[in-house]
DNA sequence: AAGAATTTACTCTACAGTGTAGAAATGCCA
DNA sequence: TGGCATTTCTACACTGTAGAGTAAATTCTT
């Protein structure tokens, strides 16, 4: 009964990113915080397709942001976890976990 | 000059499989630790894809056993990380636990 | 106050890359 | 030769990625 599809790397941080920003994970922010968390430059065209996908999959539900924009702008379009979306999210951050049990950033470094 | 290109999820995992088996990171091997440790169903052909792939993109490199099979059978091929792949898979790993940062895999038991 | 300009955010399209499966082929030993 | 362990091949669905285009809201102009 849990979900049994597995995660993309970049969904996992959407996921995480709608995760942290509760009531403000929109898409323009999704984006600004995996960049200046992750130090990754990222499309926004990936960030919109990666949350539509995962709205399909009922990963994610969103709604339309009703407080007033501070100088003008569309409408935000808010992103939330789903009860299968965080089921999702906490399997594949395990199944990450497990594989790297014990080994330490360090222990990367070394290698030829 | 470090390399750019992300990892998907599954490359991590096969990534790390490789790394932690060592001089007993072959095929089917890589396959069973990954099944034994995360617990999820994986095909051979997505392993050896993986691997293949990964070796093409110079993450990994591969030499062809020496040992005597026990009771026959072809054999195996032997995959190391390079530089590169030791590279890569650490800033991938950076890249989710600064997105993770802070958060509990309790954190998200709740959610509705 | 109407229309234009500005601001902020979202939609669409297209293609390369990764994920996945399983049947078939290969090399080794007895 | 026959059985076994392991790898190779092929094919397709899904995810990653980019950026130009479109839309809705506010503010400026006259």
């Amino acid at each position: 009964m849990p979900p049994r599809d597995n995660l993309g790397e970049f969904e996992q941080l959407v996921l995480l990113a709608v995760f942290r920003l509760k009531a403000d994970a929109y898409g323009m922010r999704v984006r600004q915080e995996i960049e200046t968390r992750t130090n990754r430059p990222t499309s926004i065209g990936a960030v919109y397709a990666t949350l539509d996908r995962m709205e399909s999959k009922g990963l994610l539900r969103s709604e339309v942001g009703e407080s007033t924009p501070a100088r003008g702008g569309r409408p935000k379009k808010i992103f939330t976890l789903t009860a299968l979306g965080s089921d999702s999210l906490r399997r594949s951050m395990e199944a990450l976990s497990k594989m790297r049990h014990g080994i330490k950033m360090g222990d990367l470094e070394w290698l030829v």
